[in-house]
DNA sequence: AGATGAACGCAATTATATTGCGTGAAACCT
DNA sequence: AGGTTTCACGCAATATAATTGCGTTCATCT
């Protein structure tokens, strides 16, 4: 689950695997095994192997935000002033103490950012907006709000891939 | 896990065990129990009650994409010629289809979506692209490539929050 | 005070995870 | 070809964990 070491091999048990946990990753060995058409102790043992590899990095229960108090989940677009690397990671490291941003992805083209964030109300998006908006080396700020999610998948297809 | 009634009251314990499941989906329940500061059986009827209430949505392994051979992952900015709801349930039953489209949202304003999508390589990815600038109703499209992800949690923040 | 309901924890039971080991198939020499 | 090594499998045994039944406690309500 953290070695993160070199590429593996997979064969089409490892993927069905791989599609089984990617959909119920509460399943027992035992049900997975059965799904997978082998036994228990090789089937664990090629969970344990895909863990130590680094194809699975972990496991994460998926709440409901909403239920939760967090009625507003929206994206941010937000360019930086410069495109240098101690900005960008200044930027990075800046928002990373916030725990109502979920997602930070670093968009091509530089000084770019995409987030993705959730509030808990309006007043509490407009807040978040505007402290990144005020935040230093921030230029531009485009929100995208969310009104609702019709797909929501985890992970990557599982189908007709390689290794 | 599936019947998503009504509302409960979450107390400490509640928010522990959503918490500590969001960050490890497949602790065992006598872990979880200890973390949570009760005995496994109490434990497990908690998370049984927050499953059925529709708190815990699922359980699902985070993959590695890019060991599986997804080397790209990029959102899409769509918008629409219309906002009319029969064309954008239209458009939301057009990328449904496609295993690539990780995620739907649609965007407040009307008639735009933001897609997140997966692709194998740089020519997947155009060839995704242009079957939706190509898609019928689609107007505008705008392509944000992830160059890196700093931060991709999953989940809500379970600090400070109400029931 | 007595009744009611909710949640706990213990103890017992059932099921699952994990380990050790022998076997067979395929890949690999020589 | 024959011998050998490797690898993954599955069985059987053991260790852990999940689940159930039940009696107790505590808070609330009448």
């Amino acid at each position: 689950m953290q070695t993160e070491t070199d590429a593996l091999i997979l064969d089409e048990i490892d993927r069905k695997i791989l599609a089984e946990l990617q959909e119920d990753g509460r399943m027992t060995n035992v049900e997975l095994a059965r799904r997978a058409g082998i036994s228990p102790p090789p089937c664990l043992r090629r969970v344990r192997r895909l863990e130590e590899a680094g194809y699975i990095k972990g496991y994460h229960a998926d709440t409901d935000g909403h239920k939760l108090g967090w009625q507003i989940a929206f994206f941010v677009v937000v360019g930086l002033e410069s495109q240098k690397l101690s900005v960008l990671e200044a930027f990075e490291a800046f928002v990373a103490g916030w725990p109502e941003v979920r997602e930070c992805h670093m968009i091509r083209g530089g000084g770019d950012f995409l987030l993705k964030l959730v509030a808990r109300d309006a007043a509490h998006e407009n807040q978040l907006t505007q402290r990144l908006t005020n935040a230093p080396t921030v230029a531009r700020v485009q929100t995208l709000q969310t009104i609702r999610t019709s797909r929501a998948l985890s992970g990557v297809p599982m189908d007709r891939l390689h290794g």
